[in-house]
DNA sequence: CTTAATTCCAAGTATATTACTAGACATTAT
DNA sequence: ATAATGTCTAGTAATATACTTGGAATTAAG
């Protein structure tokens, strides 16, 4: 039930870019470099994001990426489902396309996978960007910066 | 955030093995058999189980296994935490030992992962294998005996 | 116009994990 | 004595993970 480096890494890195929103095109390197991440792996990660409409890319020198939608309309659920895919525990009850087995008309433990998963969904669901930005920025004030994330 | 099969098996198994409780001892070979398992890979997760105390065995000819405690007693969460593990989405919020990174004290992510873990273990600390065998019995009346798990 | 900085894309790869299988041994009811 | 079980350890094929590599396309700045 571990989530991989994908949902773990995009989270971390989309909240870097949340901080930096206001700055701009942010490019990969740096938030490789401030979040101590491979930017080749990350490129792969804001590859899936970009498609997924979560981040919007800019070419060329002096270009990188910008957030696509406001920090507040962008939760952590939307993040995690575009790099992880469903957060379903078990195959049969994801969200969009169950591959359903023959008993799942009536399966007992199917109850039980379906009530994790919209728990999980709920909590992913209900924080945002923004909730993450304000968070950090209460536990960084200026005169003491640490930069955790 | 997929359980493994040892999860999805075990709770399986160990419903079957509720479901005949009554019955006294309950072979590997009887629950592979109904259940489509791997008897051999059942075994495995059957010593665990016992190592966990969840289940009692009892060897040699007509040997096997029942449930070490009553129904009521035994949550879908000890199972699944003793054949998977903490169910906790990273290590750094597992229960008993986390292995913290350098920022555990103030880290904005950490909150996140938190919250997911609390909410998968409240459900499946609130779910028994005696609900699962009601449900059972409900869905599998006697007239329509399908056997559904 | 050239260069450097960047995103974009497709493959390749080492490592770890998963989901078993195999086989030998120990125990016990019949 | 035998057959039916659980117990234990090791092996293994397939898959997934977590990257790395290399090159092409784009664009701002000098």
């Amino acid at each position: 039930m571990k989530l991989s480096t994908k949902g773990r890494y995009g989270v971390k890195a989309m909240l870097d870019l949340a901080i930096h929103n206001s700055e701009g095109h942010i490019s990969l390197k740096s938030i490789a470099e401030r979040q101590d991440l491979s930017e080749n792996y990350l490129e792969q990660l804001f590859a899936t994001l970009r498609k997924a409409g979560i981040v919007k890319s800019i070419r060329g020198a002096q270009g990188g990426y910008t957030l696509a939608q406001s920090p507040e309309n962008i939760t952590v659920g939307s993040i995690l489902r575009a790099l992880e895919g469903s957060l379903a525990p078990v195959e049969c009850v994801t969200e969009s396309e169950p591959t359903q087995c023959e008993r799942s008309g009536a399966c007992v433990t199917k109850l039980i996978w379906e009530r994790i998963r919209d728990r999980v969904n709920e909590v992913v669901d209900s924080i945002t960007l923004e909730d993450l930005v304000d968070q950090y920025r209460k536990l960084n004030t200026k005169d003491e910066f640490i930069y955790y994330i």
